[in-house]
DNA sequence: CTGTCCTTCAC
DNA sequence: TGAAGGACA
């Protein structure tokens, strides 16, 4: 058998500095590893011109060209995680194995699994924080228990933060010397694994001081389309988060800053109540009887409400993977309320749709929006899918680009009535929570 | 206990 | 101005 190493497993902190646990891992006593596992259990649910799949397989080519540079590699596998370590440890004698923190509660539950059996051969299994600033029980009330409200979890993250702490950066430059030298490790291509390249690409971040000292002005304004397109950068830790919290500082902007903490509030949400991820918070919510006509959410889905800035956000999402967040909240709304379609089908087509879905903060958004969730939206508050337009995309200019036919005779007529749909909504509702 | 507050609004 | 009500300190 060959040499000792340390693994170290990469899932998505796909990327090489400023990275916890591969630094960790660089300064381990043994030669290190890098792997990747295609895991079947969350591939398996995906079409197979993924755009998701395509970033990641294209971002582990970047990082094994990268690593061959230092005359190593990256392992890449396709299978179970559980079957993958079988064969990993029968081919390199593994002392170790060093991974970041990973809080879904799929995640958790095969960690947990992987590192048994690890333990079985006397392997030891380390992880680390890396893709929040606070994780767990690091921002919790004085007795203890979880926040469940933003604003005051938003101000104890904030009293328990230290910059030069907390935004330490983890140079992994000078201890690249520590990788495994073996440049031949299993490759994979995306056909290998029953995908093809995907159209669409995920665009590059874009934090420059324009961007980030803008955010606060346009960020309600869709057609500007603004925004720093970070949402799959962080999902999948092609950047680090400590790295944008410190240009969020940086450019003083506490709006852009706070958008950054309601990512790691949703995330503790998710970590100390894993049930949310397809049961209401408040559970009598569970009561609501949905309608859940499908034709209903097939209209919905494929942009076809006949309110033309829902049936712009859908069209958006459905050709770039991305919707404006605003807009997210008028379709969310809309199905949940007006529809009444359980929000769980809504969020299972983000799922399937959104380049930058991310569990938490999609289970948490639909269930603010279903009225269901932690620091929620009363049931009464209906946005209306009108007046909305006249806030937020008063010149139409958003409309129009989604919405080809707006305006002609061609355009859908409204599937329900607002008034009614509101009314119709209130009182089923109220049936269920009263 | 009690006062204050609550991302994203509508009629 | 309101179809509540709960979280927090």
């Amino acid at each position: 058998m060959a040499d000792k190493v340390n693994i170290f497993w990469f899932r998505r902190d796909l990327r090489l500095d400023d990275n916890v646990g591969f630094y960790k891992a660089l300064h381990g006593k043994y030669p290190v590893l890098p792997v990747f596992i295609f895991d079947t259990e969350i591939l398996n649910e995906l079409p197979e011109d993924d755009a998701r799949v395509t970033f990641i397989f294209l971002t582990l080519q970047n990082m094994r060209k990268e690593l061959q540079n230092h005359g190593s590699s990256i392992a890449m596998y396709h299978g179970a995680p559980s079957e993958v370590f079988k064969t990993i440890t029968s081919e390199f004698d593994v002392q170790n194995v060093i991974t970041n923190h990973d809080y879904e509660p799929y995640a958790n539950k095969r960690d947990s699994e992987v590192k048994n059996q690890l333990s079985e051969k006397e392997i030891g299994f380390y992880t680390y924080k890396d893709q929040v600033v606070f994780e767990k029980e690091e921002v919790v009330k004085a007795d203890g228990d979880p926040y469940v409200v933003y604003t005051p979890y938003m101000k104890t993250w904030k009293s328990k933060f230290n910059a030069d702490e907390d935004l330490r950066i983890y140079y992994t430059s000078q201890h690249l010397d520590n990788l495994l030298q073996h440049s031949r490790l299993p490759n994979l291509s995306l056909s290998d694994m029953g995908f093809k390249k995907s159209s669409i690409d995920i665009p590059d971040y874009d934090v420059t001081p324009t961007t980030i000292q803008k955010y606060e002005k346009t960020r309600n304004f869709p057609a500007q389309d603004a925004t720093s397109h970070l949402g799959p950068h962080l999902r999948f830790g092609t950047v680090s988060i400590r790295k944008i919290v410190k240009k969020a500082i940086a450019e003083k902007n506490e709006v852009f800053w706070q958008e950054l903490i309601w990512r790691e509030f949703f995330m503790q949400i998710l970590w100390h109540f894993p049930h949310t991820v397809d049961t209401a918070f408040r559970k009598k919510y569970d009561r609501v009887e949905w309608r859940n006509h499908k034709t209903d959410f097939q209209k919905w889905k494929e942009g076809k409400t006949g309110y033309p800035l829902v049936d712009a956000g859908m069209r958006q999402l459905n050709t770039s993977g991305y919707m404006h967040n605003r807009v997210r909240m008028l379709v969310a709304s809309f199905l949940c309320k007006h529809l009444l379609i359980d929000w769980r089908w809504g969020e299972a087509y983000f799922a399937e749709k959104l380049l930058d879905y991310e569990l938490s903060s999609n289970v948490g958004n639909w269930q603010w929006a279903a009225g269901s969730g932690v620091d929620a939206a009363p049931y009464f508050r209906i946005f209306n899918p009108t007046t909305q337009i006249d806030k937020f995309d008063s010149d139409k200019k958003y409309i129009k680009k989604w919405v080809e036919e707006y305006d002609t005779d061609a355009y859908p007529e409204k599937m329900v009535d607002h008034k009614e749909a509101r009314e119709r909504a209130l009182s089923t509702y109220k049936k269920a929570v009263s």
